[in-house]
RNA sequence: GGGCUAGUAGCUCAGCUAGGAUAGAGCGUCUGCCUCCGGAGCAGAAGGUCACAGGUUCAAAUCCUGUCUAGCCCA
């Protein structure tokens, strides 16, 4: 309906500008709802735009376009008020096509058709040295819902988690499992406070010695050596002088120990995932930018020599700078220090790149907010690699404080209080925990109430929305009504009363709503409509009976509750929640 | 000191990307509604300097500039 009200004012628009010699007017038809009858049911302010580029008076504009509208048995009357809005006044009847919509297109409703466009997020991507934590919980929930979200869009999704397995913080987490593994044949082994100190340490500690239950002891003296060691571990050089003297003693047994505390890291990690509804189908490994092909060099060293031959690199201290600052950059970044290392920098530099490289239309980077300083400096790297960094959308997601009772958790991931998304899952459900995540804008802190979350009642806005379907599905059984049996006899025009125009307006802004969340990135916008979508039902159960004598009466209302029950499947199915037909 | 983000009803927040007519929800407060398809609900009332000050515009919560406040990042 609103679209084609739009056409037809873009075409006697278009006639217009031709007429009087004006090309360059820049201007889109925008068609809103009307929040007071007297304005008719959709209202346009398209006068008032060009009647500057066309010095004219905005009333006159507006009244040859309206006279210029066509009139049918679907737009009843067009009016000029204010000054200079264009009210359309349309029949009842006409909101009913919506349903039959609805009815064709069932869970496809509100999709776009398939756009040739490829998107990649990349979400998680938390280091794959400890458990998910609730921090963690809204960036996952987060771009899992823009992934359903733009696939609704018309967009090819792929999900990617980026591990970070490559620094020194994996040597970290080797040499802390190494430890708990001794602890389990030999007394005297103490932990390293440097290490890390979780019990997952233990259980990854304990498989290895279910596996390989002596191999990576030491010899006695060897033993004593690591045993003077651990004494010791009180500066970051102690940590890092216990980790080569490992090197040195497994050799090859450190590479064994590390990839095996990786894996049971990531099955972990994945696991909490798919748990919360979370599937990533891409994984790359930062280790992948350093392994080198064939007889090229890596592809870190490879970002690296293309920034340098673009001459946006240079040479300090014996290190190796990039020359950020020419791009907006507040200073300049090392990529690789003066010992060789390459820095966390230098590997996002060679993975950015590698990911402008796959061919995709949109990339998309979900990171917590306080990691907006970072984003200059790659932006600047791709910039000089000669990038179209358009591409590039970085969405900031703020952290979220777990409330119980009004009362705010307190967690520090210092000392190691925080609490782990599994946690979190045991004590909400996860689609619950979904909902709450995604229910507010990205960049707005967000409390996330643990009370309200299990609560069974309309203040809790998922069981709101929930219910509303549940109820829906009642009403059916009660009325023996079959939503799947062929509907062709209906009298949709029957449904003109205020409430059911209402609704049908607003089950029709459904596709409109999706197309406008996954352009902008808000999939927050889904909830709000879902629970103005909910109470428009509610309001209207309270209202009208359905089950009545009056049968055609009575299946024009039962066809309507069926376009809200798909519409709030479909929303629901975007945010990666269920659509239960009892609860 | 520099940067990012925010400031809307007593509280929690939408709306701002693309300016429109009387600024919206929920909670809380107050008043009603169960012989009735799920009351796990509904109807209504009260509640606002859209942080502040300028500017652009026929029209500003929305755009621009400055100030204040809060959170985070960098120094």
């Amino acid at each position: 309906m609103q679209q084609l009200i739009i056409d037809q004012l873009s075409l006697i628009v278009s006639k217009l500008l031709q007429e009087s010699d004006v090309n360059d007017a820049n201007y889109k038809i925008k068609l809103q709802e009307s929040k007071d009858k007297e304005h008719g049911d959709y209202a346009s302010n398209i006068a008032m735009i060009l009647a500057k580029t066309l010095s004219r008076n905005p009333k006159d504009l507006a009244e040859q376009i309206s006279k210029a509208f066509p009139l049918d048995e679907q737009i009843l009357k067009v009016e000029i008020a204010g000054p200079g809005f264009i009210n359309f006044f349309v029949s009842e009847e006409s909101h009913s096509k919506i349903l039959k919509t609805i009815d064709l297109e069932k869970e496809k409703y509100g999709h776009s058709q398939k756009q040739d466009s490829k998107v990649l997020i990349e979400y998680v991507s938390s280091n794959p040295t400890g458990p998910l934590h609730v921090g963690h919980g809204r960036g996952a929930v987060f771009g899992s819902v823009l992934a359903k979200l733009l696939s609704a869009a018309g967009h090819e999704v792929d999900e990617e988690y980026y591990v970070n397995d490559y620094g020194r913080q994996m040597s970290i987490l080797t040499v802390s499992v190494w430890i708990r593994y001794m602890q389990n044949s030999r007394e005297d082994v103490t932990m390293s406070a440097l290490g890390y100190q979780g019990d997952y340490i233990k259980l990854i500690a304990d498989d290895l010695t279910k596996k390989n239950k002596e191999i990576y002891l030491l010899s006695d003296k060897d033993h004593e050596r690591i045993l003077s060691f651990l004494k010791i571990q009180e500066d970051e050089k102690d940590i890092d002088a216990l980790i080569t003297f490992m090197q040195e003693t497994l050799a090859e047994g450190f590479t064994e120990i590390r990839s095996f505390a990786l894996d049971s890291m990531l099955k972990i990690i994945e696991k909490d995932l798919m748990r919360f509804g979370v599937n990533h189908n891409l994984w790359f490994f930062e280790s992948s930018l350093y392994v080198k092909e064939q007889d090229e060099d890596c592809k870190a060293n490879k970002a690296i020599s293309e920034l340098s031959s673009n001459n946006y690199v240079y040479e300090e201290d014996g290190a190796l700078w990039f020359k950020s600052s020419d791009f907006k950059d507040d200073k300049d970044r090392v990529l690789q220090r003066s010992n060789k290392d390459h820095t966390y920098f230098s590997s996002d530099v060679a993975y950015h790149l590698d990911k402008f490289n796959r061919s995709y239309n949109r990339i998309i980077n979900i990171w917590g907010s306080d990691h907006h300083g970072y984003l200059p400096r790659v932006e600047a790297s791709m910039k000089a690699l000669g990038q179209n960094t358009d591409k590039l959308e970085v969405v900031f997601i703020q952290f979220a404080n777990l409330v119980r009772n009004g009362e705010k958790i307190s967690m520090s991931t210092r000392s190691g209080e925080f609490i782990t998304l599994s946690e979190l899952l045991d004590e909400v459900t996860p689609e619950a925990a979904r909902f709450f995540y995604i229910n507010r804008k990205a960049d707005q802190h967000l409390e996330f109430d643990l009370e309200l979350a299990k609560e069974q009642s309309k203040d809790n806005p998922l069981y709101y929305i929930q219910y509303a379907h549940a109820r829906i599905c009642s009403v059916f059984n009660k009325a023996q009504y079959k939503p799947e049996e062929d509907s062709q006899n209906l009298d949709l025009s029957l449904l003109t009363a205020e409430k059911e125009i209402e609704i049908q307006k607003q089950l029709a802004n459904f596709p409109s709503l999706i197309e406008k969340s996954a352009k902008s990135n808000d999939p927050h916008l889904i909830c709000y409509y879902l629970k103005d979508l909910a109470s428009l039902f509610h309001s209207y159960y309270n209202n009208e009976k359905f089950i009545i004598e009056d049968n055609d009466l009575m299946h024009s209302r039962l066809f309507l509750l069926k376009g809200i029950k798909q519409v709030i499947f479909n929303g629901l199915e975007i945010l990666g929640v269920s659509s239960p037909e009892k609860m």
